[in-house]
This record gives C-alpha cells, structure tokens and sequence, in this order.
DNA sequence: CCAAAAGTGTTATATATACACCCATGG
DNA sequence: CCATGGGTGTATATATAACACTTTTGG
C-alpha cells in the first residue's frame, strides 16, 4: 500500500479496534465468552475479547485473528455486527471499535489458550460488569442474533454435529427467550427438509433415547443464501 | 482527550471515511444521490458522498455533518450500514469506510449545496459506474432497507408531509420491488392504525381526487420502536 | 412396574391471497 | 358523456396456535 496520497495527507488517524462476542450453547443456555482485560486500562475487568486492527489486514480478517488468538479455531461462522465510534467509549484514548459476533460449539476450544486470557463462559442473563460500551455490544448482539435466527439456518453453528430435537428447540427457546410447543416445533422444522435423521440415539438425557439429527449440508447452504422463513 | 497511553501507543493508526447513501422517492422509483468525487483519485467519477472522521467527533456525527454538507438537512433518519474494511478498497490509501445511509424527502434539500457537489439523483436500475466499494454498498443498503421497512414503519421519511394511498403504495413496491393488489394493500396498513385521513384532496393525478394522509406520529413512534409485521 | 423423557395428529383460528366492479370528476 | 384513476368486500387457501396421550426402557 502506497502512503497516503497529498489529497488525504491532513487528515486525523484513528486507532481502530475489533471485539468479538462470542457465543456458544451449553444445551440450556446461550452463553457469552469474556476474558480478563490484560492492558491498561481496567485491566483485570471481564472484557469482550478485542484487538487493534493492523495496517496490512482487513477488519474482517483482524475479527477472524482476533477469534482465533482466544479459541484456536479457524473457519467459524461470524458476522460484522455494528461499528461503536464514540469519542469517550474507551477510557483511555480514542478508539473506534468493530464488534463482530461468533457461533462456535461450546467445547470446541483449545483450552490453553483460554486460561491464557482468563476466559469465561456466562450466560447471557448474568453478565458481569464489562469494560467501556462492551455491555451494549452484547445486548445488540444478542438482538442480530434473534433477528438473524429467524431468517437464516444459523443456529446449527451453535450445536454438535449431531443433535437431538430437544437440543435444537432448547436452542431456540434460548435466543427467543420463549417456549415453543414440542409438537408445533418438530413439524415446522422437520418440513424444512433440512434436517437427516440418524439411525442412532442419544441415551444420557432419558431412558427411551432420542434419534440424532445432522443437517443436510446442501439445504442447509442454500438456505443460508437464500433465506427462509423460520418462526 | 488525552494521546493514547503506553498500552496502545504501538498500534497502526487509520484514515477512517464515512459514506452516505442518500434514499430517495420521487413518486415512482426509488433513488440514490450521488455526486461527482472533487478528490482525487478518481476525480470526477460518480461516488457517494463521503468525508472523512475527525478526531474529536463521533462516527455518528461525521455521518449526520457529511449528510448535511451535501443536502443542508438535519434531522434526518439516518442509520449505520456496514464498515467497509478490506485493505485495498480504496486505491490511494488504507482507509476504512463506515457506510451509512439516510432516507429524505426528495425535494427537501439545498439546491446550492447540491450544485455544488454537481449532485444528481439516479434510480437505484440505473446506477452508472461508481469509485471503489461503492456501488457494493449500495447493493447492500437496499437489502438493508428492504429487510428494514418490514419490521419499521420508515417508509414514510421517504414521502411528503401528506401522502395518498397509491403514493405509498408504489413507495413499496419499489422498495420490493414487486406489485401488490391494492385492495389487500389499503386494508393491511389501514388495519395498523398508522395513518390519519386528512379532508384533503391530491387532484394532480386524477379527476376525481384522492385524500390526502399523514401518519399519527404517537403509534409511528411506538412501532419504529417495537416493530411491525409488515408485509 | 414405574418414572422420565420421546414421539406423534387433529382442530380451530388467524392471516394472506385472489379477484372485479362502481364512483366521482374535469374536460 | 366518457376517460381516468379512486375506492371498496368477499371467498378461499394457507399458516399458525392450541391441545394430551401413548411409547420406550433402565432401574
């Protein structure tokens, strides 16, 4: 990249910054990744995990650095979510930040580098006291995230490969907040044709065993692109 | 605002834009106000407007000064689109675009700041070739918009103080983009018990006149808030 | 044999869609 | 008196919401 040419020269810099919310499914509840900030300031106050967009990279790509840095885990759904420019947002100097939301499966880290950070799951109803706007980035998060849901086939980011039709309902009842009917919510899913049943049971959860789920990759794509009409 | 402490001294610092994609209706299309770009590179090419963030205003407020720079409004309904990142978007220099974009009435604006920005309505069919991103952002605004009039009542900051049925009618259909039957259409949105029927006649576009509406502000308040199902 | 979760259909209501004619007016 | 756009209702199809009992099996 050439320097700035003459046109541009005299305008400000700006320090810019990326967060993530990061969130995973423990089977009952969503939950939210946070660390213990290690720089000044606030250091040791929970934090969404964050970083300083470099010079050479894409926002997009410093979202994807920073994600990997905390989880280890590459090839995760993510999406911008909103950009926090605030002149007083950080305490410490001005910093624009952009925060991106990440699904990942809950037990899909590597561990190492979670205690690293001092990582923590909590649910998104009981979420300490956070440094700067971070507390706004998830309830905003939190809001795409249910709005998001209802157009695209997201949540699957959010379980195992395999999944009964509990774990799923359980899911959705989690982003919406809400409670659906079993038998309403099985037919409405199951006419997605989005869903392969398994020939195989889960047995921890009850004695019977309910029938695995896989999602038909193909649909499942499509879906994404093209939409659909969820609840 | 104090320079940056010791902790984040280290880290690249970044021209940050903003750009507006400026909506308007002009009873039949839907269009997007551009200007020819004064800077260079690209000089005179089609562009959004844009400018760049200073260092002491937030994002925010640079979007509602650019958008006013070019139109003289203020107070308008303006919302963040998308931060626009790739490191070569723009090809004199690393700089990050944060999009907005604004809906206006379309003669409500300062002709001499639009001359001067040699500014010029194009229907959004009819886009000619644009710098960098822009025509991407663009592309993205109008699914935003569309996604956006229907859970919110905004399809209004669009039209005219006082509107017919058939105005916001076709204000629909071309932010869709599709017809609609206008029986269906008269009952659903008089059903939100949105609008307030003025005594008041539009005789330019037919013999027989058609009355003239506003919308009640209280419940247009109340669900750009809550949200609508619209369409 | 019993506790605990799995699995499964039908009906009622609400919403969405399709469709065509008369009205009022200015020229 | 006629051409033009304005205004209005009903019937059908589809989607959503409400609701309860039987099955399986490990202990």
């Amino acid at each position: 990249m050439p320097p700035a040419i003459t046109a541009y020269k005299n305008h400000d810099r700006h320090l810019l910054a990326v967060d993530c919310i990061i969130f995973g499914f423990d089977g009952k509840e969503l939950k939210a990744l946070l660390i213990k900030r290690a720089l000044e300031p606030a250091v040791g106050q929970w934090s969404l995990m964050g970083g300083f967009v470099q010079q050479n990279e894409s926002v997009d790509a410093a979202a994807t650095r920073i994600l990997n840095q905390l989880t280890g885990l590459q090839d995760i759904y993510m999406e911008q979510l909103h950009c926090f420019g605030n002149v007083e947002r950080d305490a410490a100097a001005r910093v624009v930040s952009i925060a991106y939301f990440a699904l990942i499966k809950i037990d899909d880290y590597n561990e190492a580098l979670m205690n690293e950070h001092h990582a923590k799951w909590f649910s998104l109803n009981k979420i300490p006291a956070l440094v700067f706007d971070h507390r706004q980035m998830i309830k905003l998060s939190r809001e795409r995230l249910q709005e998001k849901v209802t157009s695209h086939p997201i949540g699957f980011e959010l379980l195992p490969y395999k999944f009964t039709l509990q774990q799923l309902q359980a899911l959705y009842e989690a982003v919406y907040n809400t409670r659906f009917d079993k038998r309403n919510f099985t037919k409405k899913i199951l006419a997605l044709d989005l869903l392969h049943k398994l020939d195989e049971k889960e047995k921890e959860s009850s004695r019977k065993g309910a029938f695995l789920f896989v999602f038909d990759k193909k649909k499942y794509e499509q879906l994404n692109k093209e939409g659909l009409k969820f609840l």
